[in-house]
DNA sequence: ATGTCC
């Protein structure tokens, strides 16, 4: 990216000053030289973001961004419904509700260590992974519309989970006025026999040893001890929020010029949130939410059967689960008043600051956990939420280390087996049904993690608590 | 991300 067609803010902030049709400025948060790495794709998609109705305050990019589909993948934006404000699908980008989440083992990685390998293959095979695998459940019409509606609180009350791990799920595992009767009887099909699995690209569960403590409060808060392990899983509701996504993609770019709306780019797919349409993507995301907070937590059970085979204390408390592609009502600071707005994050985490109510209590005191997925080999950090990140980003942060390279030249670069064979020299045993998708997959792929939370903490969107590094990862 | 083109 050229930047010199911005207005350096800080050295982890630049802005780009509303032109050509933009409604509200573009800002991008990043440390000078991953700026200049960034494609100049993100600033024209940020840009046009900026052009669409009722946009608020401005239009962000966070330190991982990348191309995306329509929206830069680490982009935030708000949208006011009294000011014409829209929602997007893809703004939400076509996985919905992709998330992580961390459970806390108390094992030590010398008991890792001690049964590594099997460990592995008992996740491997106990885990359904990979493009179009299945898991063990079927779920009729009744029981589909029951999982939309509840999310992880239907998961426990079928016995997938514990009711405690609700309170350490973004809004306590259940997105409200989810509207199931909005989810088409293909997204459904698809889904009937997808529950619990990982599925594939980026997608994964590693265990991963606490090796730095960055923030040692903060850290107790959260449960987590250098030279202790964790279980994270990355995932989120497969194919049926992919169908909602490209369902409502094609209705959004049909319905655009009768809804009164000009796009920039017929990949900007909206709709005025007061509009049938937007209503209707909303009560469907929401389900589509739902989807992946129970698929997460069925992992997560299953995960802690695999665990009670090999440890005395299975319990694997959950430390915290939250998504990076939502559209969720939250009230934030505009112009001076505070205003209801349809925040739109895509490959973007929130990040409640400390004190804010709608954190659990438990957790309160310490700001929100951000989840941030690394690439395979190189490992992957928790922060945590600082209060500045409302004014800076409607409280957002990045959520991985984001692609330095598209899949297919990733492949080109590096095979399979010999990045599996790189990384069992280093301790990590990977897992995978495809060898294609670990090479796009490989560590090499990925900008560098570390060099992407500096910035995110430089920019005051988070702070650095832990890093994590992995030993074992099932990949898809 | 995705039974990578219902």
């Amino acid at each position: 990216m050229d930047i010199s067609r911005l207005e350096k803010l800080s050295e982890s902030a630049w802005r780009l000053s509303p032109r050509d049709g933009m409604r509200a400025p573009a800002i991008i948060y990043a440390a000078e030289t991953l700026v200049s790495e960034m494609d100049d794709k993100v600033l024209e998609q940020i840009a046009n973001v900026a052009k669409l109705p009722g946009v608020a305050r401005a239009a962000y990019a966070m330190p991982d961004a990348h191309w995306g589909y329509g929206f830069p993948i680490g982009g935030v934006a708000a949208f006011d419904a009294d000011e014409g404000g829209v929602v997007s699908a893809g703004g939400v980008g076509f996985d919905v509700s992709c998330g992580v989440r961390t459970h806390l083992t108390g094992l030590t990685p010398d008991q890792i260590h001690a049964v590594q390998d099997d460990l592995a293959a008992a996740l491997y095979e106990h885990i359904p992974v990979g493009l179009g695998a299945e898991g063990e459940l079927r779920l009729d019409d009744q029981e589909m519309t029951a999982m939309l509606s509840g999310g992880a609180r239907w998961a426990v009350e079928r016995g997938f989970g514990r009711e405690e791990d609700l309170l350490r799920i973004e809004e306590r595992g259940r997105a409200v006025d989810a509207d199931p009767a909005e989810v088409s009887e293909f997204a459904r099909k698809r889904q009937r026999r997808e529950m619990g699995t990982l599925g594939s690209g980026n997608h994964y569960l590693e265990v991963q040893e606490v090796v730095d403590i960055f923030d040692p409060v903060v850290a107790e808060g959260y449960g987590l001890k250098r030279g202790e392990c964790v279980v994270t899983i990355h995932c989120g509701s497969r194919g049926l929020g992919h169908q909602i996504g490209t369902e409502f993609l094609r209705e959004m770019a049909v319905s655009a010029p009768a809804l009164g709306i000009a796009l920039p780019d017929r990949e900007l797919a909206c709709a005025p949130i007061k509009s049938d349409l937007g209503r209707r993507y909303l009560g469907a995301m929401r389900s589509a939410i739902n989807c992946a907070l129970a698929n997460r937590e069925i992992i997560g059970h299953l995960t802690r059967q695999v665990f009670a085979r090999f440890f005395q204390h299975g319990e694997l408390p959950l430390m915290f689960d939250v998504s990076h592609n939502t559209c969720k009502v939250e009230r934030h600071a505009v112009d001076g008043g505070t205003r209801d707005l349809y925040v739109h994050r895509k490959g973007a985490t929130r990040a409640f600051g400390p004190g804010d109510e709608r954190l659990p209590e438990s957790l309160r005191a310490f700001g929100q956990p951000v989840l941030i997925g690394g690439s395979m080999g190189t490992g992957s950090f928790v922060l945590a939420g600082v209060t500045t990140s409302e004014e800076r980003a409607f409280s957002s942060a990045c959520h991985g280390a984001g692609r330095r390279m598209s899949r297919h030249a990733a492949t080109r670069m590096w095979g399979g087996r010999q990045v599996v064979d790189d990384l069992r020299a280093q301790g990590i045993i990977v897992k995978s049904p495809s060898m294609r998708g670990v090479a796009e997959e490989a560590p090499g792929a990925y900008k560098d993690v570390g060099a992407v939370v500096d910035s995110a903490e430089a920019s005051g969107l988070a702070k650095k608590v832990a890093f994590l590094r992995p030993m074992i990862c099932v990949k898809g």
